[in-house]
DNA sequence: TGAGTCACG
DNA sequence: ACGTACGTGACTCAA
């Protein structure tokens, strides 16, 4: 049978691949690999589709190639790739090595040679060659054998250009050996072939193509059509050849073709495992199972099928000082359950030889002992069960989500792959990405549809999620103690044990309390805002003169731009941009521009919030939002499906929504919110005096800032100076930038530049403050907060100056905004043990960013009040006060 | 699925 | 010269 080799220009593809992958993708150490990552999703997807018996990947060399010593010039334009990329080249090496695949490089050669000579020796064994690279030049060599393959990666989806001989006439107008020609004529700077001055792609192939090479063009020199072009060759016929001796790709390179060693071993090798795991790239881990049969049996979980099994399971995790439990779970309804010793990995499923309520009973009983318990997700497990965990709690996920917050999407198995030497499925492979119970009805449905073995299907679903509940318990057993010395050698021990951890129970009560919202309100203001969306179209719909969608920013920047010419259509990406702050501009201009915004203000209420959130509403009148703790880069929460910390609050019309949301029958909302929160982070950590004079004195802070810098006496300040002061002081939380305070106070860059020198004269501690909070970013890699919570700024060794400039931003801002998350996350592990060490009913049900929501009972409000003020004012100590200001209220509109 | 827009801190 | 304020999530359109 045919052979078939793949030969790779590894440079050239590692290349691509860096500029077509996301450029913060990093291992757990900080390493990046983005191009790694992007080379092998290439080279599994060549291996899946082409099934080659041979596999080389040819480098260049950094030293010079002894061809281009010839020509003078040779400096380079090549070779400014960023640090980030080159440091992946020897790593790249390091896999390929790994997973027993040939890679060669050879001083003086380039890596076109090694593979032109390579792709030669195969093509005459009567082998299929295939030739990958990340650009064109190769395509000279192409034949009716040997096929070039250039890869091209958009958003994270694959396809190849393929050019055999026939196809690069077709695509190029010139044959592979005229390409050398052609490219010789125009040249090429990337290359380092200087070319013809004053020739271009146009003209090199127009010559080429008539007189098929650069020698039988200078013998009709006289008949070359652009005079340009013909000066350029009478006079520069020797810079011609020269370059047709650079542009031609060499076959006579002393390499290595040996049949032996580039034959393809088993590539999913225990080496090879073993750098993915620690470069992070756990997707590519799961190939190991599939691929490698052994693999897959590493895992031994064992089902528990009866129920002295189950007891006999229970009693002994009841002994046991350290457990790892998994449950397969969704919205409430319970699947599987696991249980991870150190030497052995059980499963049951629920709802066979033990009910749902009987299972979570026995797990609330195990959770009630003094042990220490691993799972995964700990919040849903604290959730699912009918009791208050007891139990010392570790969780891998937030863990790694300590160590790596710029990974928002940490999982069981990129845990164990990461910090174990276990080997397991991803949920995914197991159940697919829909989740226990839509696995369940689509199997079911398979089964009814094949109209065959429901018992065999079945068996498989049992399968499934026995080995995801076991994995899931052996991964966050397994995890535990390499994430604990991971955290602590990070100084996080402290944020993970006193913080993160204690808050999982504090959110696990939240999730379950809820917080009640009126259907029927919801509904009225729905209806109010449909009325004047309805006014509001027919009156768009008469000013534009036609009908169309308000809703698509396409179609209102043509109505708005083209068809009704208004002025400033600036902004472009994919067209008009019609954002609020540019049709504001524009309000003047045309009363269809006041009636857009505010159609979009009602339509943004009504879908979002009053239908929204309806939707939400479960049986008891409660809606129950999910808040994340492992999602932000800097340590916040953030809270989904409905996200409760969006609720309108700056517009009036939209803030009644917050009328909707009441306390339960005799009860009452208590409200409180840090004042300036993270501006008293700022004073404390920079130790500027002024500032924190400033927040001693409890002066209105902006007002203060405003005569400092204008040098004003206090009484004095105006409005305008005022709101400009307090733009600037959110400047400097942000990461002060004089375009980005422009932006926000619709001024020039230069008077914003001005507002922030003056503003740095006032107080030169916080410039030296924020400089050192770059500089140490720079050195370190990450920002950090007062607590130790640690944010990757891999944006700063960028070569690229907006990222870079981005990444300065960020290091200025992760410590402060950080810190707050922090203060505030200790504020409600306080609260809540407050409330419950009171014997009080009053529950905490929400929290947004520097507010605290708790529903309390009428007699309990005040001293829900005091408690609520004096743990977030103890939160932490710092050189200012922290200070919370407390409403209570019958509604959370009143509360505010 | 990504881009655009807009709600919040 | 470059072209953005920091951190989120939901909804809509258009491919």
């Amino acid at each position: 049978m045919e052979k078939k080799i793949v030969l790779i220009d590894g440079h050239s593809l590692m290349f691509r691949a860096f500029y077509g992958m996301p450029p913060a993708m990093t291992a757990p150490d900080g390493t990046h690999t983005n191009a790694i990552y992007g080379f092998l999703a290439i080279l599994f997807k060549i291996l899946g589709d082409e099934k080659p018996d041979y596999l080389a990947v040819a480098f260049d060399t950094a030293a010079p190639t002894f061809r281009h010593e010839k020509y003078e010039a040779y400096k380079g334009t090549r070779q400014k790739a960023p640090d980030e990329f080159h440091e992946q080249i020897p790593l790249i090496k390091e896999v390929l090595d790994a997973m027993g695949i040939a890679h060669m490089e050879l001083p003086g050669w380039e890596a076109d040679d090694i593979l032109g000579t390579l792709a030669g020796i195969y093509e005459r064994k009567g082998a299929e060659v295939l030739l990958i690279s990340g650009d064109r030049d190769l395509l000279q060599i192409a034949t009716d054998r040997i096929r070039i393959v250039i890869p091209k990666t958009r958003g994270g989806q694959t396809t190849y250009e393929s050019y055999l001989a026939a196809d690069v006439e077709k695509a190029m107008g010139v044959t592979p050996k005229e390409f050398i020609d052609m490219k010789a004529l125009m040249g090429d700077s990337s290359d380092n072939i200087p070319g013809l001055p004053g020739v271009g792609p146009k003209t090199a192939s127009a010559i080429i193509a008539r007189y098929h090479s650069i020698e039988n063009a200078y013998e009709h020199r006289e008949e070359i059509s652009p005079k340009k072009a013909r000066t350029a060759m009478e006079e520069h016929y020797d810079l011609a050849v020269l370059s047709k001796d650079l542009a031609a790709i060499r076959t006579d390179a002393p390499v290595n073709a040996d049949e032996a060693a580039l034959s393809l071993g088993n590539i999913y090798n225990e080496k090879t495992y073993e750098i993915f795991r620690r470069l992070g790239f756990k997707s590519f881990l799961s190939r190991f199972e599939n691929e490698n049969k052994a693999a897959a049996e590493v895992l031994d979980i064992k089902e528990v099928s009866d129920l002295r099994e189950a007891e006999k399971l229970f009693e002994r995790a009841g002994e046991e000082e350290e457990i790892g439990l998994g449950l397969v779970w969704e919205k409430g309804r319970l699947f599987a359950v696991g249980i991870a010793f150190a030497d052995h990995y059980a499963a049951m499923l629920s709802g066979r030889f033990l009910t749902q309520e009987r299972l979570l009973h026995k797990l609330a009983l195990l959770c009630g002992k003094e042990k220490k318990i691993a799972a995964a997700n700990a919040k849903e497990l604290c959730r699912a069960l009918p009791s208050e965990v007891q139990s010392e709690l570790f969780d891998p996920i937030v863990a790694a989500y300590l160590i790596d917050p710029l990974k928002s999407d940490w999982t069981y198995d990129a845990v164990a792959a990461g910090y174990s030497n276990l080997r397991v499925q991803s949920e995914e492979e197991l159940i697919g990405k829909k989740g226990p119970a839509a696995y369940l009805a689509d199997l079911a449905k398979q089964a009814k549809k094949e109209g065959l073995t429901e018992e065999k299907l079945s068996e498989q679903v049992d399968r499934s999620f026995i080995r995801l509940a076991g994995m899931k318990a052996a991964a966050a057993l397994k995890s535990r103690q390499p994430l604990r010395e991971r955290l602590a050698r990070e100084g996080m021990e402290e944020l993970f044990d006193k913080v993160e951890m204690p808050l999982v129970r504090v959110l696990s009560s939240m999730e379950k309390e809820g917080i009640l919202a009126s259907r029927k309100a919801l509904k009225d203001y729905s209806a109010m805002l449909d009325s004047r969306i309805q006014e509001l179209t027919k009156e768009i719909y008469e000013e534009a003169g036609e009908e169309f969608n308000i809703n698509s920013p396409k179609q209102l920047g043509h109505i708005l731009f083209e068809k009704m010419k208004l002025p400033g259509s600036k902004k472009t990406k994919t067209g008009y941009s019609t954002a609020a702050d540019v049709l504001e501009k524009l309000a003047e201009e045309h009363r269809i521009v006041a009636n857009i915004l505010e159609y979009r203000t009602f339509s943004k209420l009504k879908s979002t919030y009053a239908d929204g959130l309806q939707d939400c509403i479960e049986e008891d009148g409660r809606i129950r939002t999910t808040f994340n703790q492992t999602i932000t880069a800097t340590g916040r929460l953030s809270s989904t499906d409905p996200n409760l910390q969006n609720i309108p609050m700056r517009e009036e019309l939209g803030r009644k929504i917050r009328k909707c949301f009441y306390p339960a029958e005799g009860c009452v909302f208590v409200d409180a919110d840090y004042s300036q929160i993270e501006l008293r982070i700022l004073a404390h950590m920079s130790g500027d005096e002024k500032l924190i004079e400033a927040y001693r004195e409890a002066r209105d802070i902006h007002r203060t800032t405003a005569s400092q810098v204008f040098h004003v006496p206090f009484d004095e300040v105006t409005d305008l100076m005022r709101r400009n002061a307090k733009a600037v002081n959110f400047g400097i939380v942000y990461g002060i930038s004089s375009f980005g305070l422009s932006q926000g106070l619709s001024i020039s860059r230069k008077e914003a530049q001005a507002y922030i020198n003056d503003y740095f004269a006032t107080y030169p501690k916080i410039r030296e403050f924020l400089d050192g909070l770059v500089a140490f970013a720079k050195k370190e890699g990450y920002a950090v907060s007062l607590f130790g919570r640690r944010r990757p700024v891999p944006e700063l060794s960028s070569q690229n100056f907006m990222q870079r400039s981005f990444g300065e931003r960020v290091a200025m801002n992760s410590p402060i905004q950080g810190t707050a998350a922090d203060i505030i996350k200790i504020a409600m592990i306080r609260v809540f043990e407050r409330l419950k060490a009171e014997k009080m009913d009053a529950k905490l049900i929400l929290q947004i960013h520097d507010e605290l929501l708790i529903e309390a009972p009428e007699a309990e409000a005040e001293k829900a009040k005091a408690i609520l003020i004096e743990e977030m004012q103890a939160a932490a100590e710092l050189k200012v006060a922290l200070v919370a200001d407390c409403h209570i209220g019958g509604d959370w509109y009143e509360a505010k």
